[in-house]
RNA sequence: UCCUCGCUAGCUCAAUUGGCAGAGCGGGCGGCUGUUAACCGCUAGGUUCGAGGUUCAAGUCCUCGGCGAGGAGCCA
């Protein structure tokens, strides 16, 4: 009885016989060979069938075998350089096949790049090949080193619901149900709320679930279902939060980095930025960056591109602005101290200038953009009240929220993560579409 | 909601000034003992998104509609 094994372990089997048991990614065949690229779940390993060593009429079925036919393959592994796959480097003799499923012919999926909408019609078969396999491999160990670092640093998991009674900040639109006899409901877009009275129990906790925007955003960031982890500290003021911040991303960075090095290879890459990521993060003010960001203004020769870069005290930074900032730096970059005006109603004020709130976003290099949001939130029982009425707020829906802050109120902070975004980066794809295994835009909730 | 672009074989795309509807991949048949999206030969495969219009002639030009893309706004 030869050892079923798993692919992504394969360099452990050199010189053993093995069982692989999967689907056939890819055939070609040289005459009196047969090269099958076969996917177990766990990575990509040719499998190489040699006339004589097998039945006329085993090999006939080889050479014939449709791409995605179901098998179980017994061989010899070995090591050939030669030898494709993921991780690559071995294949394996073949010996005997058990045949499963011969699938049909007409599998739609071509190996090569197809255009995003036939893609996406197809995403329960698209998520078989290499490029998305590897991703949503990352996406995976993305979310456990989250929940790692967060576990191991005092961090208690506190679920917040994702049907709530009213918007959580006011402005963005949500999706809408209706709710028994309680009149409408809504999908949360954010836990934070919740999370602001469960520090209060807990001291540091995190929410992690999936988040909604009924927003019509058609960008290559933006989805209308995507992944949050949002942690909130009691006792915990903007520098705390910064470091907090900065010691999370570097963690998920870097066991991606060891763990996941054959699917970004895979993926091609460009390891020399993940690897230039370690704390401290540059600190840019809002006032500073808006410097950069008028210097680099004046030095743009590109009338279109100038257009777009235009920018005064006061705006909220564009995608244009985002990229043109990231790119002066190798690492990500935090911006602090946005004006009040653009930001949420539940910030807490700069000391000393109201315009300004103790906000701080998190942009990742390479024109990625925000990854990050976060603040100190407001720790004024009144003057969080004022806000509310500032913002049209119903001051019913947020009493329990004001609560917080007449029995025990502290300096606390949190932030927002989106996963797909930092999945996105890791990765080095262009649309966080394929960061999510079925993404949900303004124009798909199909497959 | 606005702006821009696109829609041709199962897929990715080409088609000059308006002048015979094409290629590669994938499928089928045949060949080859080291292929890397193999290669070579043969072969099947079309409502050119839809409706109307201009023209001797429309994939190509015009009008309306549909679908999609990525950018703005908003956000993670």
């Amino acid at each position: 009885m030869t050892p079923i094994i798993r692919v992504e372990d394969i360099a452990k089997y050199d010189g053993q016989e093995v069982t692989v048991q999967g689907w056939v990614y890819n055939r070609t065949d040289k005459g009196k060979l047969v090269f099958l690229l076969v996917r177990d779940g766990t990575g990509f390993v040719q499998c190489v069938a040699f006339k004589g060593d097998m039945t006329e009429a085993i090999f006939d079925q080889l050479v014939r075998l449709p791409q995605e036919s179901s098998l179980v393959i017994t061989g010899l592994v070995r090591a050939d350089r030669r030898a494709p796959g993921i991780p690559g480097g071995y294949e394996v003799g073949i010996k005997q096949v058990q045949m499963f499923q011969t699938a049909s012919e007409d599998y739609p999926m071509a190996l090569k790049e197809h255009g995003p909408d036939f893609a996406l019609d197809h995403r329960h078969l698209w998520i078989r090949m290499p490029s998305q396999w590897a991703i949503l491999r990352v996406r995976a160990t993305v979310i456990a080193a989250i929940r790692e670092w967060l576990d191991t640093n005092g961090y208690i998991n506190m679920d917040t619901p994702i049907l709530t009674p009213a918007a959580c900040e006011g402005t963005t639109t949500l999706f809408e149900t209706e709710y028994f006899d309680e009149g409408k409901a809504y999908l949360a877009q954010s836990g934070q709320l919740y999370n602001e009275a469960n520090i209060m129990a807990f001291g540091k906790v995190y929410c992690f679930g999936p988040t909604f925007r009924a927003e019509k955003s058609k960008t290559r960031r933006h989805l209308t279902e995507f992944w949050m982890v949002e942690p909130e500290i009691a006792f915990c003021d903007l520098d705390q939060l910064m470091e907090v911040e900065e010691q999370l991303v570097t963690h998920i960075v870097k066991r991606v980095y060891r763990e996941r090095m054959p699917e970004l290879k895979s993926l091609e890459r460009d390891l020399s930025w993940l690897e230039k990521i370690e704390p401290p993060f540059p600190r840019l003010s809002y006032d500073d960056a808006t410097s950069k960001i008028q210097e680099l203004y004046q030095a743009e020769t590109d009338p279109e591109k100038k257009e777009l870069l235009k920018f005064e005290w006061g705006m909220d930074f564009g995608s244009p602005h985002e990229t043109a900032l990231t790119n002066l730096y190798e690492k990500p970059v935090f911006v602090y101290g946005y004006p009040t005006q653009v930001k949420a109603f539940y910030m807490e004020p700069w000391p000393g200038r109201p315009e300004v709130c103790k906000s701080v976003d998190l942009l990742a290099p390479e024109g990625y953009g925000e990854i990050i949001g976060g603040s100190e939130r407001m720790f004024d029982h009144d003057l969080l009240l004022q806000r509310i009425h500032e913002h049209d707020l119903p001051e019913q829906a947020f009493q329990w929220y004001l609560d917080l802050r007449k029995y025990g109120s502290v300096p606390h902070s949190g932030f927002g993560m989106g996963v797909e975004r930092t999945v996105a980066w890791l990765c080095g794809i262009e649309h966080i579409r394929e960061a999510i295994p079925y993404p949900r835009t303004i124009k798909r909730v199909y497959p």
